[in-house]
DNA sequence: CTAACATAGTGGACGTATCATCTATTCCGC
DNA sequence: GCGGAATAGATGATACGTCCACTATGTTAG
């Protein structure tokens, strides 16, 4: 098959600038936090979800759908964050299946330490280099993209 | 620290977009390249920065330079495709600390196998979802955050 | 009612990323 | 040259993600 579409080179400068910012972005934000908190980036979000309900407390199913992660990931996350007591796990009654991940008053300190370094640096790194017209066209093109991956995958070949 | 500036709905919707883009993008190219060639994604740009050169061959640092990783990184990479003989290693005459990667026969057959259907899925999911105005646009945004990237952090607090 | 199926969650295996540490070599200032 | 600093690379520990197989419970069709 010789008949590929190569990239461009504006297609390639596109491309590869994206991922090699996202790969800088993600280190230092994840150093960031690490240093000043303690929290991995995946302990940040998941207690970012979960101390955003009054009672911060979810099934583990409507956490992994928060966060668009699959149930394996988060359930070996949750079981790590656990042994650092930055959250509990507790049966539940209605669906005997079920478990509800709760913050401890150790996940809620961290989370609240935690946050307002990373906001400053999502800011310093990110949105306050960007103007507001930059940042909707960045949401415009990312909305598109996930329509894609919304679609379903074509036949191979 | 009450004086925090948190995201606004504009700055939050540009950042978590692109994040959730960027988690569910890269999920599907490594599912592609692994189901279509046995590549992960690592091994995939490994051998598509060593097989730009004629020889196919590179020093270790000059090949963790050229993808912006750290050495480790690329040390236990290279230990894992050698394993698959992906790439072999070669000691360095010139400076005895060094050692080269080469790509392998085996190797090659890989990247030239997995390439089209790699640049195919990244324009199906990005590339061709965009304008070449968008595409510019990003590239000139991600560029702007790079540049952040390289100041000197600010001290701590 | 019950058999088939779907859903909630766990756990192991493996590959990957980072960090710190270690060895061997080369470079460079004096 | 020589001794300290920098560089090339390997390695072990730990955390993270994915895949797959598995248990247990709930749901539904017939």
């Amino acid at each position: 098959m010789d008949d590929v579409r190569w990239l461009t080179d504006r297609e390639e400068r596109a491309w590869r600038s994206l991922q090699v910012m996202h790969m800088r972005l993600d280190g230092a934000l994840a150093r960031q936090l690490a240093a000043d908190s303690g929290l991995s980036y995946p302990d940040y979000v998941v207690l970012v979800v979960l101390t955003d309900r009054p009672d911060g407390r979810m099934r583990l199913f409507e956490l992994a759908a928060a966060l668009g992660w699959e149930k394996s990931r988060l359930s070996h996350q949750v079981a790590r964050m656990a042994d650092r007591s930055l959250v509990k796990k507790e049966k539940c009654d209605s669906d005997r299946r079920g478990a509800y991940v709760v913050v401890t008053s150790r996940g809620r300190r961290a989370i609240e330490a935690a946050a307002p370094g990373h906001v400053a640096t999502v800011r310093r790194l990110f949105v306050d280099r960007l103007t507001p017209s930059q940042l909707d066209a960045i949401a415009d093109a990312a909305e598109l993209v996930l329509a894609a991956l919304d679609e379903p995958a074509p036949r191979p070949r």
